[in-house]
DNA sequence: CAGCGCACTATTTTT
DNA sequence: TAGTGCGCTG
């Protein structure tokens, strides 16, 4: 009885209510932004599973990001306890334990790898000879897309067959998978035997963020849901951002067709934004011909209109959102032009209740710049992935290497980190000879006899193999943590990177292995190579610590902070132009935006400039086409000017007009 | 084999 | 403009 007032239903409005008591045929939730979509499919779920018997394991749950279904994790445990869970996984964490469990079926081998981009990159480097880097990304992308939308080899665009064949093949060679083969295999596994289908327990789906789900995982999910037909969708068209994975809004338009008899609720009351600011994105949004009309509607106050403020330059731009935050944070009184409105809010906010999104990562560079100046504590949100950081990636291809010393591509990593004489000359000679013998890279090695190497290599190459066997030794015995201590200290992982933030973010690292010492030691290892795998900068990104959130507008979704800076609402940024005429997808540009809005609790304030230092160029720029849509009654305008452009004076950064 | 210096290219979004 | 990548030299 306890855990059933837990659940507080009377507190949900009656279309949540609604939405948190059907359980059976399909299902789709229209919720808009702040509609508290976490909130009723967490009250869904506890619903199921306490007042209707539903057990656990009949459930799945798929979330959009690791970050979402560690929430959605917390809050379900917040109301039924540590109770039997159910599966709460994005597509990716729900199709590799599938995979996992009956990789046999397909011509998979136990313990097939995981490549991430960067290893597909080295792969693409080994088929396809001196071409840059950057094409064999977008090859790589353009065989994403294929493998996205379901099509093999042989059914793809005659340009790219013959090197996506030659990838595929490449990857088996390697026993390796990339992150699109996880969701098709899947597909080709749960298609091709429907006894492994039959055997899967979920009986109740739920997918978030369902509008961003491509082709290859809505075919997963159609399988999933044939037998019983309980699928429930929750999404936003308005929010799709992601059509260039292969997203595609129609799996969210066209659900229907594939799924009759659907129920449909929608989620129109919104409960985090300001009513002014909730217009301001509505204005926006409407200008999109496939946007459905509907009716977000708030019972919050009124609040401040959105502020549209004109900066002469980046810099001037970067210099408002940080005197602003300066002002709100009580640091600075002499710019206190608004003083009543000021000492309102000064005193509620904490550094973490502001934000700053943009629409590429070069502009949070500027701003990562200046922030560092003003000295208010920030974090940046992937401007590189976390796991392709060097100092990261160095100690997590240590771990796989040490996990699976066939893993090539991992080993090739670390073998000369730190240098230890074993370039990429004597690495050509070994892996010539394993070639030759038809035997793996690493027993090659272990052949130090007959190697074709001088005494010199030999020599260099055996104490390496007298460290990692070390390792691979100690990975059996001791604590995952304690591992990755000793693989940092005999490798002077520290020596080679000195930067206080790289060491850090080891550091970071070294803090979530933790976690993974319960388990047996090998068995901790091979959990914490599969979790990191998927591993994003968001996942490590912390919200209780005490800093301005500063990120791209892809990374906000989801997310909300009181007060929202949009930086760089320009023509060409936002709508993104790449470079000549070439204009993206406006009406998906346009949503990007508006999820950017409608993250905003508080106060949303829009920044464009003038001019933009472009390559070392100043170029003239304009106001972007969305905010002209935002009819000016609800806009309050500023203007901010760095008025003092004199090199290097002491008082640059104070001269500033409101 | 590693460090340095020159030259060239770059700016979209990511599970 | 600035960061990277490649090639040459020690």
């Amino acid at each position: 009885m306890e855990v059933l007032k837990a659940l507080d239903l009377d507190l949900l409005n009656d279309n949540q209510r609604e939405a948190v008591n059907v359980f059976n045929g399909p299902l789709l939730i229209a919720a808009g932004p702040g509609s508290g979509k976490t909130r009723v499919i967490a009250c869904r779920t506890a619903n199921m599973i306490i007042n209707n018997g539903i057990a656990p394991e009949e459930i799945l749950l798929i979330t959009f990001s690791k970050k979402a279904a560690n929430e959605m994790q917390e809050r379900i445990v917040g109301m039924i306890g540590e109770l039997n869970l159910p599966f709460i996984g994005t597509f990716h964490s729900l199709c590799l334990r599938i995979l996992r469990t009956y990789y046999f079926k397909l011509s998979l081998n136990k313990n097939f790898k995981i490549y991430d981009p960067a290893d597909q990159i080295h792969l693409m480097q080994k088929i396809i000879h001196d071409v840059k880097d950057k094409s064999l990304r977008e090859l790589l992308d353009r065989i994403s897309v294929c493998k996205n939308n379901l099509l093999t080899p042989l059914e793809a665009p005659g340009e790219i067959q013959e090197a996506y064949r030659q990838y595929q093949s490449a990857l088996k060679e390697e026993n390796a998978v990339d992150f699109d083969d996880i969701i098709f295999k899947t597909y080709q596994l749960l298609n091709k035997f429907p006894e492994v289908l039959e055997k899967l327990s979920f009986k109740y789906l739920m997918v978030d963020e369902y509008q961003d789900t491509n082709k290859a995982q809505y075919e997963v999910l159609k399988l999933l849901a044939k037998r019983d037909k309980n699928i429930c969708v929750i999404g936003d068209a308005d929010q799709s951002i992601y059509a260039f994975r292969g997203a595609n809004i129609r799996n969210f338009l066209n659900f229907g067709e594939d799924f009759t008899d659907l129920k449909l609720i929608k989620l129109e009351q919104n409960y985090r934004s300001s009513p002014q600011i909730i217009k301001g994105a509505e204005a926006v949004i409407e200008g999109n011909s496939d946007h459905m009309q509907r009716n977000l509607w708030t019972e919050k106050a009124e609040g401040r209109r959105v502020v549209l403020c004109n900066a002469s330059n980046e810099k001037a731009e970067a210099d408002y959102i940080i005197k602003t935050i300066q002002v709100y944070m009580g640091g600075i009184s002499r710019y206190d032009i608004e003083a009543d409105r000021v000492s309102d809010v000064a005193s509620g906010y904490g550094f973490s209740d502001f934000a700053v999104l943009y629409r590429t990562h070069m502009q949070g560079k500027i701003l990562e710049e200046l922030f560092l100046k003003s000295g208010i504590p920030f974090q940046q949100i992937g401007a590189e992935n976390f796991y392709n950081k060097s100092e990261i990636k160095d100690v997590l291809c240590y771990l796989r290497a040490v996990f699976d010393p066939s893993d090539e591509t991992a080993l090739l990593r670390i073998i000369n980190k730190p240098v230890r004489g074993i370039g990429a000359v004597t690495i050509e000679k070994i892996r010539l000879y394993a070639k030759n013998l038809g035997i793996p890279f690493y027993q090659a090695c272990q052949e130090l006899d007959t190697l074709p190497l001088n005494d010199e290599n030999k020599k260099s190459l055996a104490e390496f193999i007298k460290i990692f066997e070390e390792f691979r030794l100690m990975a059996t015995k001791e604590k995952l943590s304690d591992l990755i201590k000793n693989i940092c200290e005999k490798n002077q992982i520290f020596d080679l990177y000195k930067d206080k933030k790289r060491q850090d973010n080891i550091f970071g690292l070294l803090g979530f292995s933790v976690q993974f010492d319960l388990l047996p030691p090998f068995k901790g290892l091979e959990n914490f190579i599969f979790e990191t795998a998927f591993m994003q900068d968001k996942d490590i990104y912390d919200e209780n610590k005490n800093a301005v959130t500063l990120l791209t507008l892809h990374a906000s979704k989801g997310l909300e902070f009181p007060v929202v800076f949009i930086a760089g609402a320009e023509e060409g940024l936002i709508p993104y132009k790449h470079s000549e005429e070439v204009l993206m997808n406006e009406p998906e540009e346009r949503r990007l935006f508006y999820v950017g809005m409608t993250r905003a609790k508080d106060e949303l304030h829009i920044i464009h400039t003038n001019e933009r230092n472009l390559f070392g160029e100043n170029i003239k720029i304009e106001l972007s086409r969305f905010v002209r849509d935002i009819p000016s009654e609800f806009l309050e305008k500023k203007e901010h000017v760095l008025k003092n452009r004199r090199k290097k004076s002491k008082n640059e950064d104070q001269l500033t007009i409101w």
